[in-house]
DNA sequence: ATTATTCATCGTAATATTGCGATATAGAAG
DNA sequence: CTTCTATATCGCAATATTACGATGAATAAT
């Protein structure tokens, strides 16, 4: 069947796109990067290693957040990011069946 | 060292922001799985498949080349689009790695 | 209690994306 | 040459994203 003009996208397309989405700037992809090198979670010291200001880095967690790629943790007055691998399965699926779907054969 | 007030972002970190963006709307991930399903690579029956019109689906294809997701073929009148799979290691690997580094024990 | 620190949110300006109709381009068919 | 078919591109309007200063909220420190 596939997609028509009358359905819209399926649930499963929308959540793919929303967590691609989420990766599709390279501030947010320096900071997943970052979280994840850090030995001890850290929180605002992104702000310090980044070339922008407190209040979009914030932006940027959130959006980050939202997407299901990480997770804070209030400690005291400051805030612990840490990734989130849940979400993760679902964009290396996504991108195994694109690979196995292929045909090898297309536009010889 | 990681990244600095001064310095921008890496190459690295530029090329995925915008492989991860490209994949960041529901109709261009609807377009490659599409074109991944098809057994004989297929060009303008996305216009029929998908809820727009042919100019967005048009734009929509030229984003995902420009990407280096897909690559076009032209035979005769028709386009025929296929799934360029050079960057999706890229994409792989930036995947493990978060998972890798990530620490079991941030947030604890 | 006052002040400092850390982070989130609001308001706003600049910029980018999205979608579509109209139009252009290029090859196929007649 | 004219016409049809398949795609790409232009121009425009609507919407979304991004960034930042200013401000708010909450805890820590004095």
């Amino acid at each position: 069947m596939g997609i028509t003009k009358t359905d819209s996208y399926t649930d499963q397309t929308l959540a793919l796109a929303s967590i691609f989405k989420a990766l599709g700037h390279p501030a947010r992809i320096a900071i997943l990067a970052y979280i994840a090198k850090q030995t001890a979670c850290i929180c605002g010291d992104i702000v310090a290693e980044l070339p922008l200001s407190q209040a979009s880095i914030s932006r940027h967690l959130a959006e980050l957040k939202e997407a299901g790629l990480i997770k804070g943790t209030i400690s005291g007055t400051s805030v612990c990011y840490c990734i989130d691998e849940t979400q993760l399965p679902l964009l290396e699926t996504f991108i195994h069946q694109i690979k196995q779907l292929q045909n090898q054969t297309c536009c010889a």
